[in-house]
DNA sequence: CGATTAACGCAAGTGAATTTGCAATAGAAT
DNA sequence: ATTCTATTGCAAATTCACTTGCGTTAATCG
């Protein structure tokens, strides 16, 4: 018996079928005809489509999984206390990232899971993170008339929904909206 | 031949199965456990599958057409001048309607068509009313610091970034948080 | 090093979703 | 009335997503 509890076999083969399916989505991503099928993901990652059933199920688990580890890599959030400053920073790098291609399919499969409970400790993952660093944010800054969550609603919000309509935001010309708008609340919540 | 151009028979049997469907969906849709699926839509509404997808071609785009259409009949946007009654008032029967049982399957086909080119039409139908009615409540009240656009960013898109990860907003509680930061930014905006 | 077992590859099978050809029906035009 | 044609109903066919059983590979432990 290799383990008793936790991970089994985390750095070896496992861990090598799960990068290579995430290579192949990350390029079927990037080509916009294709389609994110476990057809298609199974040819490009050389993984057999039985062991994409069997360890994820559905394509869309595949495609959340990418989601996941895709936006918590590409979006830090500063927390130097300069509010303004690192809001600015965050929304540009976040507003760049939702312009890459895919980056929609990429958010309905995001959003569509946290809709099924099946799901849900998935979506958390994400969430969760997001919400506890923008409160770092907040903190450093020593903002207490807004918390984490109203910068979800205040920033992530929008650029999810601008982002999912085909139209995502522009980070060089929407980034000091976005910001001024969390400023104005900050500063005068009711 | 019986028209040129235009929609042809209108008021005939066309229009009666469009809503033997739509009222089928309704049905199914505040259902929890019932899947909407192009046989349970066919069986429900007497319609043969077959017509289902020769009018509609997926299952998807049958909800996206309920769904401009409920979106719409649901949220009439008042404008009576008084800016904080106007918005209270809308932003509490939305949240309301966000709460009913299927609403998150059917702004997941919102949302989903919004990606695609192909349904941009639809989904035009129900974005541009709604930024011109907000526009209407907002020159109604004289506001000229933000635009309709801008009410969408503040209330639209939170209400359905919250919906949609099913924890739909309570129309009590979090009406008056919405509309405070609409105030506080009409009234700030940088 | 050898035993153990989780994860994988493979091939066939199952079933639901979707398509297609043809006949029947019902608005609309003449 | 009758004629025409868009729309629907029906049944058969087909495609595609997904599952299952079994043999193989490879990682971990003693």
């Amino acid at each position: 018996m290799p383990e008793h509890s936790g991970v089994s076999r985390p750095g070896g083969r496992t861990a090598r079928t799960r990068d290579a399916v995430h290579a192949a989505v990350r390029e079927l991503l990037a080509e916009p005809e294709t389609e994110i099928t476990m057809a298609a993901v199974a040819e490009r990652s050389g993984v057999h489509f039985t062991t994409l059933y069997r360890r994820w199920g559905n394509i869309e688990s595949i495609v959340l999984d990418l989601a996941v580890e895709r936006v918590t890599e590409e979006s830090p959030v500063p927390a130097t206390g300069d509010l303004r400053a690192d809001l600015t920073e965050y929304v540009h790098r976040l507003l760049a990232s939702l312009r890459q291609a895919g980056t929609g399919t990429l958010l309905q499969a995001l959003l569509a899971a946290a809709g099924q409970a099946t799901e849900a400790e998935q979506v958390t993952q994400f969430v969760e993170p997001r919400i506890e660093q923008f409160q770092s944010l907040l903190d450093a800054a020593e903002v207490t008339r807004i918390d984490g969550l109203r910068l979800v609603e205040l920033i992530l919000a929008p650029a999810y929904l601008w982002a999912q309509f085909g139209a995502p935001l522009d980070p060089d010309a929407d980034t000091a909206r976005l910001v001024d708008t969390v400023l104005a609340v900050a500063r005068d919540p009711a």
